[in-house]
DNA sequence: TGCCAGGCCGGGT
DNA sequence: ACCCGGCATGGC
């Protein structure tokens, strides 16, 4: 995809990738548990997911058919390090139940469906949103589906690459409309948001000692 | 100490 | 079609 300014978002992921190396998304020992810590990151550090995960693990809970027989009282006490951990013991349990009931527990059958479809039908489990869809699709599944977060918004605002009223749907077409069709690319560009975004793009403070300077306030936005 | 962290839902305008 | 309050822990 050529530009005026000769800048594709290729080059942009080429910058990311090249200041940071391999990310290693998701940061999970198995498909199951991105799921479930795809709900308990909601709007949550990373760390006390990591806490939460860690109770289920060492209780021999991170396991679908498990969890599924488990009686829902006993969930919110064991992901408590991760917050709302009322609204997301009900969360877990919602996603859970509709693999259940739609696919047998089967998380293979479940990722044959088409990403669409899927993505439709796990949009449809309450609690499951945009963003926890997508991650589900793409880091457990390994369908090819753009991941859009705060950070992905922030970091790009910021650097004045995309409007600032953009919304989810709009952010993930640029992406996926200028990038070839490759689960990697989009596992990885993802997680580069990400941590670029940790690491210079703080909610209140001025973007420091970022590697995206050179992409910044081009008055032709490159995509 | 207050602000922040890999959202989402439901109700109101 | 937006806008907002609620949900909650732990780190800095």
């Amino acid at each position: 995809m050529p530009t005026p300014t000769g800048r594709t978002l290729q080059q942009f992921y080429d910058a990311l990738s090249e200041r940071y190396g391999p990310q290693h998304w998701w940061p999970a020992q198995s498909r199951f548990e991105v799921l479930v810590g795809a709900v308990l990151t909601q709007n949550t550090n990373w760390r006390n997911v990591e806490r939460a995960i860690t109770n289920l693990r060492d209780a021999g809970l991170l396991d679908i058919a498990r969890l599924h027989r488990l009686p829902p009282t006993h969930l919110p006490e064991l992901i408590r390090p991760a917050g709302y951990y009322n609204v997301k013991s009900r969360r877990l349990k919602a996603l859970i139940d509709f693999i259940w009931q739609q696919y047998g527990g089967d998380l293979d059958a479940m990722f044959d469906r088409s990403t669409d479809e899927l993505r439709q039908e796990l949009l449809a489990v309450k609690g499951i949103g945009r963003e926890t869809a997508d991650s589900i699709l793409l880091y457990a599944g390994g369908h090819v589906t753009f991941v859009v977060d705060a950070y992905t918004f922030r970091v790009m605002s910021r650097h004045g690459l995309v409007d600032e009223q953009a919304d989810y749907e709009e952010l993930k077409e640029l992406f996926e409309g200028n990038l070839d069709r490759d689960v990697r690319l989009y596992n990885e560009f993802h997680a580069l948001l990400v941590r670029v975004g940790k690491e210079h793009c703080r909610r209140q403070a001025r973007c420091t000692d970022c590697p995206l300077e050179r992409f910044e306030h081009d008055p032709n936005p490159p995509f």
